[in-house]
Parts: C-alpha cells; structure tokens; sequence
DNA sequence: CATGAATGAGGCTTCATTCAT
DNA sequence: TATGAATGAAGCCTCATTCAT
C-alpha cells in the first residue's frame, strides 16, 4: 500500500503517476513492466517511486486495488432491484462495463491484463480475488432465478455460472472482431478504447445474450 | 529451427531437453521464461542449447511447432465423416482434447500459455495463427450446419462462431472448477493434470455442449 | 550522447570516466574493446556504465566526438591567414599535432586508431567523417596554391591532395622510428607519448616537408 | 604451424581450406575472425581445424606465412639488376604488387589488414617482421642510388626511406579514390579486387612516382 | 583421421532497489 | 521530501577449444 507521502502528493501529481504507471502495467506483464520506463515517462526521480511504495509489488497491488474500485464505482450504480428481469439486468451490467472501458480505459485494459493474462509468479497469489468474486456473485443470481423460473433448475448451477462468466468475459473479444475494433491501436494513440459506435456494440450484447437465455432457460 | 545438432541427439537426450524447456515455458511467458533455468534443471552448458538452436525465439518456434503436431496427431484422429450428428463429432473433438491433455500435459499447457497469456511482443508475430485457423474452421462448420438445419439460421454466424470457441477454450477451466482440480500443482508435483475420473469429465462436457446446441439450435 | 546523470557527474569522476574508457579503445578495435575491463579499471558497478551511455556504441562515439573536439581546439588555434606562406602554415599544423599527442596522447591514441586501425562493421558508418573532411580541406588548400604559384598546376590535384594527407597520417610513425620512440610502451608507463625533445621532432618535420614542398612545386 | 594431418590432405581440399580461412580473417580482425564461421563455411567438422592446427593464432600465423610466400613468389620475379634505372624497378614492383592483387585477391586483403588494420594483443608480436623487412630493403636501396646519384645524398637515407615506403603502402588508398573502386564490395562480389582497366592504374602510379622522384633527386 | 556434442568463460545489456545528499 | 548515482544479479548469446566415438 502506498506511503503517505503518496497520499500526501497533489492531486495532479498522484493521478499523473497512477496513469502512468497503469499504462506501463497495462501494456506489459508484471514481469516485464519496468519502473525505469515510468520514471521516464514522468521525468520524476527513481527514488521518488520507493518513497510512494515499498516495492514493484506493492504498486502493482495499489493500482490493482485501485482499478478494482474505479470498476465497482461503475458497476454498482447498477441496481438488480431496479430490473424485473434478470436478463435485462445482465445487459446493463455489460453497458456498464462498456461505459467503464470509454472512461477508464487504463484501468480497464490493466484489469483485463490482470484477469487474462498474467501469469508471473510474483503476483499469482492475488490473482483470483476478482474471479472468486464473480463466481460467488453469479452463483447467487443463478440460484435466485433458477427458484423464479428464468433459468432451468436442471442445469447445474456450476455450469451456468461458467457459461456466464466465460461470455461475458470473452465478449471483448468478439466486439473486436465483429467491429474490427484494435484495442492496441486505440490504445497506443491515445484514443478510447471503444472508438465506433456504442450502439452497435449494443446490438451485439443483445444477440448474445438471447443466445445465452435460450440455453439457460 | 533446430540445427542438424539437436536432430542427431539421441532420443532420450532430445526428449529431456524438450520437457525441460517444455516446463520452462509453459509456467512462464516468453519474456519470464529463462535459459538459464532450463540448463540448470538439465545440468547441461549453457551453451548447448545455442548449439541447439539458434536463439530464444527459434526455441520457442520449434517448441510451438513441435506441440502443435502433437496436438494434431491427436485431435486428426477424429474424422467428421464419422458422424451424422454435428454435436456428437464435437464432443468427440473435446473427448480428444482432454486425452491430449493427459497424454501431453506439458504440450497441452504450452499451448495454452500461447492461446490465452502470451502477451510478449517478441512472439505476437506467431500467436495469432492457430486462433485463425479454428475460426476458419468453426465458420465452415457452422455453415454446414445452417444449410442441414441444426444451426438456426438466424443466428448470426459470428455470433454463433464465437460462442462455440468460447466454450471450447473455456472448458479446461470449467473442469478445473467442477472438479477441483489444480492444474498448477497436479503440474508441480508431477502428477497428470486431470487426476480424476475421466468419465465425470465426459459427463460435465456433455451437459455443456448440450446447453451449446440448445442456444444454437 | 551521454544521459544527463553522465553529464552531473563531478569532473574528477567524469574525466577518471573517459580516460579509462578512452584508454580501453585506444588499446582496442571496436569489437574487441571491453566494457567489463573499464568497470575493473574504474572499480565502478556494471550498470554504471549504462547510466552513463545507452550502449557501448553510444560511448564510443561521445569518445569520438570528446576527441575530436579536443583536437579541433588544438588545430583551430593555428589561422591559415597568419601565414603568407602556405608551407609555413602546414609545418605550423604539423607542430600542433605533436602538441596534441603531448596532450592529450589518449585522444590522440583513440584518433589514430578510429583514422586507421578500425574495421568494425558496427563502427564503420561512422568512419569516413573525418578523412572526407580531410580532404576537402586540403583540396581547397592545393587548388588555391596552384592559382599562387606554390605548388605546380601540373600535377594533378588529386594526386597532390593524397601525397600530403599521407603524409601527414604517417609522419607519426616517421618520428617513432627516427626518434625510436615506442608510443605503446610509454602508453603502457603511462609516460607522455612522446618523451624526447620536441625540437628535433620539428627538424625532422621541416625536412620532411621540405621533400613535399619539392616535389610538389 | 599445421600438422601433418593437414599437409597430407588432398591438394583441393587443403585449398579449399586455405581460401576459407583467408577469407574469413581478410574480412575480419584476428580476435573478431570466427572459427565457427570457418566451418561452416566449409561444412566440415568442429574439431578438424583443431587437427590440422594447434589453434586459432597457429592457424593465423600458418595464413601468413603462406600468403607471404606467394606475395614474394611474385614480387621476387622482378629482378633489380634488370633495370638501369632505379625508379624502372620501382614501378615494376609496384605493377608486380598490382598483379598479385589480382591472382591472390584474399592473400592480398588479408596481407593489407595484417599490415595496416589488425591491432589485437594476440598477434601484435607478429606484426612488425615485414615492415621491417621492407625497410631493410629502401634503406640499402636509398644507400645505393645515393651513390649513384639518383637520390639527393644530402636527404637523410630515414626520411627517403619513410616517403617511399609511405607511398608503396598508401598507393592502394589513392587507386581506390581515383578509380572509385571498392574493393570490399568487389571483395564480397568474388570479383577481382581491382576490377577496372588496369593501364589506367599504371598511369595513376608513373604519376606518383615522378612525383617521389622529384622529391628525392 | 574425422566427427560434432559439450563446455564454460566472457561478451553486452537491463533491472529493481538502495542510500547519501 | 526529493533526488539520482551506484549497485550487482541476472538476462541472452558467442566463442575457441576439448574429447569421446
């Protein structure tokens, strides 16, 4: 966790050293990420980054923690009691997802790294945290609409969660494709991530998820 | 590709050499993955594996090579013109997926690391070649099956082409979690990664491949 | 060029710096030249050096210019205009180059060897700069001399220009040999280069050029 | 020197050895020269070099001498007491020189890097025998001509001497501007090294020649 | 006499981290 | 509190040479 004299940094020049160390995190892997290219990029001293946190590790862990709760911010302005429907809630929850990809895209594309793709021993420990959590979380939902009929009791929980959690983790993916969309390349240039319309992503969400429906139901 | 060197190897050296750097790379990314370990494991120079082959990378290619035909060799096996029944020839296509995972478990993580954490931009030239492959594949497939009527034809063949990859590349997670099983540690100790019953496996993708053809259906 | 911290360093620490450095590619080829006996030498950690300068071709060439620049400094001192004679001003040219090699025999060392001895593909973009310059000054100072009288119109302007570069790029073995002076010897007690009396050097150069001046009026 | 091993090879094979071997090191500096490179080259065998020589510096100085042989082979065919006129001989061994050139292009490289580029510590013993030999050689012709009449008696015998070796050795330079002839390229081409008319090269050295003439009657 | 696999020292370079100022 | 020079372990790779076959 950072020191207070992170805490104690201006405004600015906390959120210019939290954008810079995510994009660095966000395009390579724990391992491979560097302090030095950081300090460069914010022209700020080496020691300078051991007077914020203890370690690699530990700033790893603060922009993990911190782009977790940016994430919730977003997410959990979706209520489940404002839908009747369980399927029209799952879509808000993907266009929230969205949403958070067009205004924290550093931050959404270090979690999709830290979901996907790290694989570094020195982290592996604090990997699971957020799947266990959207386990736990989907579990929940399924057992609430098997009991009111959306989704058929005879399917086993455990697969249901799966088949949820596996698409709407892999819908990234398919938007990319479907829309040509190179995250990389929006990324590099600084431009959103989501750089065409978001309401044909939309349509997308919708086909896939009447696709999901069918199977649970 | 390896020189004429490592070819003339006997075949017991070629093989430890070969599951050593297997092992090295599939528990770490290219960029993590070091040399050094694997002569340290082998107990060999430091420079023979340059006699071997050319640099990192050409070790990497051969690696992939060498287990992406080994993975062929299994999953060839099964011929489509076997079966009448799409689903059935894709449940015998996992059903080989999950001996090669038995029979090649170090192959079988590699070539996961490949598909789903490689992230160094040292070999992204070479990553996207399978994935490719299985799509084009699946695309074909699917058409089929709209033409013979076991696909709806409504549903966009992206769509539909995406949901069967998906589920696909996901399972080997959705075993882990069904049955508790840790790759990592099973992988650690030596033992064979799926260490249960294999049959409950056959089970479990039964029931997923069911809830895939009642969605595409 | 140099980074900044380089450039911060104490002078006693930078010219400690470049003279070990310079020292180790005055003694080798590019090629053979080795950063790891300049941190013997200095005493100073492996990674310093590349605090220092991005790689070893980085340091080489801030060598070449620091050189280069030492020996403009010495050179420019002597104005064409202060001489009627031009023979008068070449031998005034000669005799700042002994005192160049009297001051700064490193420079002079590393010049020599850039100038003649280097054959490294690495380097080899980098050689002809000063030999190119070289002649171009001397043609502009024999084409002039023509129209004076001084040297005569008939032989060939190029030919002359290649009798005088010669000439002066080899006098420095001339006073080896004359004055049985071994530069690598003294170079290696660490003696001034050229440890006899001056002013039979500048006998010896006054003969020499007055052979040229004979052959070339 | 190289074993008997080596001198009972069959002619073509001991050739085909010889003419590797002087390629690679007229391309390349004693410590950057690679016996791998060799080799492969040749397609033999790792340890053969090291049966026909003790090592690397054994091979080299084998390089030499044979290349020294043929230099003189030629050279020795030109006969002082054919020529009345000392500056007649001088410039048949200078179109003796040019021949060898031509017949032993790598021989003539590797001899010119050997006497003007190499600089390892290695080798550096073996450097000075024949520019010593040469000297020995201008030194008794100065003497001569000096009685004769043809070379100014009052030039001290060390500096005629200096210029005309000078000039021998920087004639290659000079041909290589006037004519725009590269010999590397034409080296790397398997053309000969100088692959222009030859006559012209003939006027470029009575050229120069007259020049030292005047310079030292 | 030929082979070619094995060796390990040494090359350049990058990195996270420390600590005196 | 900020600085930035110093550190040395570890990375990949090349090389001349040896030696069992």
């Amino acid at each position: 966790m950072p020191t207070e004299t992170f805490l104690n940094l201006s405004e600015e020049k906390r959120q210019r050293f939290i954008e810079a160390a995510l994009k660095e995190f966000a395009d390579h892997n724990y391992d491979t990420a560097s302090v030095n290219r950081i300090i460069k990029e914010l022209g700020i001293a080496r020691g300078s980054v051991y007077q914020y946190f203890t370690d690699k590790l530990d700033l790893w862990l603060y922009l993990k923690e911190y782009s977790e709760q940016q994430k919730m911010n977003v997410i959990q302005s979706v209520d489940r009691k404002a839908f009747t429907n369980f399927w029209d809630y799952y879509r808000a929850l993907f266009t929230q997802g969205i949403h958070f990809d067009l205004q924290h895209p550093l931050c959404s594309r270090f979690l999709y790294r830290i979901g996907y793709k790290e694989s570094s021993k020195e982290v592996s420990n604090y990997l699971d945290g957020w799947k266990s959590k959207a386990k736990l979380m989907f579990t929940h939902w399924v057992e609430e609409e098997k009991e009111a009929g959306t989704i058929n009791p005879s399917i086993p929980t455990e697969l249901a969660v799966h088949f949820l959690i596996s698409m709407s983790t892999s819908i990234t993916e398919l938007l990319q494709n479907k829309y040509e969309v190179n995250f990389d390349e929006n990324f590099k240039n600084g431009k959103p991530l989501i750089a065409s319309n978001i309401t044909e992503f939309q349509l997308a969400v919708n086909e896939l998820i009447q696709l999901l429906a069918k199977a649970l139901t």
